[in-house]
DNA sequence: TTGTAATGAGAACGATCGTTCTATACGCTG
DNA sequence: CAGCGTATAGAACGATCGTTCTCATTACAA
């Protein structure tokens, strides 16, 4: 096994146990049972726990990004480019291991003690929200929309997670339609 | 000191601390020293430190149901009172103290090894959605708003949260005046 | 004043966790 | 086959945590 295929089935497994379990709950030996390495590999390929955290965010914001894009880039219109963010969430919501947006997790769960991953979070939204903004301005709309946008697949993130039901997506897209309408100029009734 | 004397203190005391800094970084013995009573008074009063998480999560769903209808009742028409659910958000998102939905995060803490907080999380998103829903049924309008707006407002909650930021509660406020004037007929150009 | 029940401070216990160390087994080179 | 470097399993260590126990002190009743 290479150098690298070590590095990426441990990040995948612990990618798994995290989400599933959250941070504090998986313990090292447990993850290395279920990578099938020794504690010897992991600390040799990561310095701590905590260095294996921020791998598997970076992972998650790479998993993410590549995702949503790839997604986005199959619609045929900025409309259709904007409403893919929410098609996604339909997608993501619908798998088995879905349990919430992996950073507000972990934002959640050590976002106070951890400086590093408070910023990590920070940045992963914010470069969802940039690349959300930069939809909207291809589509021609207001920019206040990115935001509005953002806001609402935040929120259906986080319902779906606790209600445990993928309908949000749902709501958030039709919501998203009419906002998306109003803000290109179709809302007006009297636009003459 | 009264018997619910004692209880209030110690319920209000864990309910800072693990809002600041998450409940498994808040130890027994840190939680004693700052409500000040003895180790063996925490736990004649409570069997366990699950216990006290469960009495944190019951104070903040009173706290939150009655800081937002306190608002909301403030206001004077229908549509005034859907939007009020906001600006408690920038009121609340405005405090020094806050960090985030306590329900996202101690469900994202602790909600896949106890199904105690998980079901009372749910409870609590469950009791807001309804709570939305009957201000949109007594607005007269459809019913497929309630969920948009509560999406609305769990999304400027996180958003916030990450971020750092206040300005999430207003942008939220603007797309759910959109949606509000739209699901109220406001919409439809030619409606004749 | 004396005996008793309750209280408080903090030691103690057992479990768990992150991390390191040790001793054994393995694979390669000559 | 001999010898050496390396990887492995798992023990060990030190810290922390939830919970319980000890024991000295206090408040009060008779």
């Amino acid at each position: 096994m290479s150098f690298s295929e070590i590095r990426e089935r441990i990040e995948a497994t612990a990618d798994d146990l995290y989400n599933a379990r959250g941070i504090q709950a998986v313990g090292m030996d447990e993850l290395r049972a279920a990578a099938g390495v020794s504690l010897k590999k992991l600390y040799q390929e990561y310095p701590s726990k905590s260095a294996i955290v921020m791998a598997v965010l970076e992972r998650r914001h790479r998993s993410w990004t590549e995702g949503l894009d790839g997604l986005v880039r199959q619609a045929e219109n900025p409309r259709a480019r904007l409403l893919a963010i929410f098609d996604y969430l339909t997608r993501w919501f619908g798998e088995d291991s879905f349990r919430g947006c992996g950073f507000i997790n972990t934002f959640a769960e050590l976002g106070a003690v951890s400086p590093e991953v408070a910023d990590y979070a920070r940045q992963h939204k914010a470069s969802f929200q940039d690349y959300v903004a930069q939809l909207v301005a291809d589509a021609g709309a207001p920019s206040y929309l990115g935001p509005q946008l953002s806001i609402l697949a935040e929120g259906a993130q986080t319902t779906a997670a606790i209600a445990g039901s993928t309908e949000a997506a749902d709501q958030a897209r039709a919501a998203a339609e009419v906002l998306i309408d109003a803000a290109l100029g179709t809302e007006t009734p009297g636009a003459a």
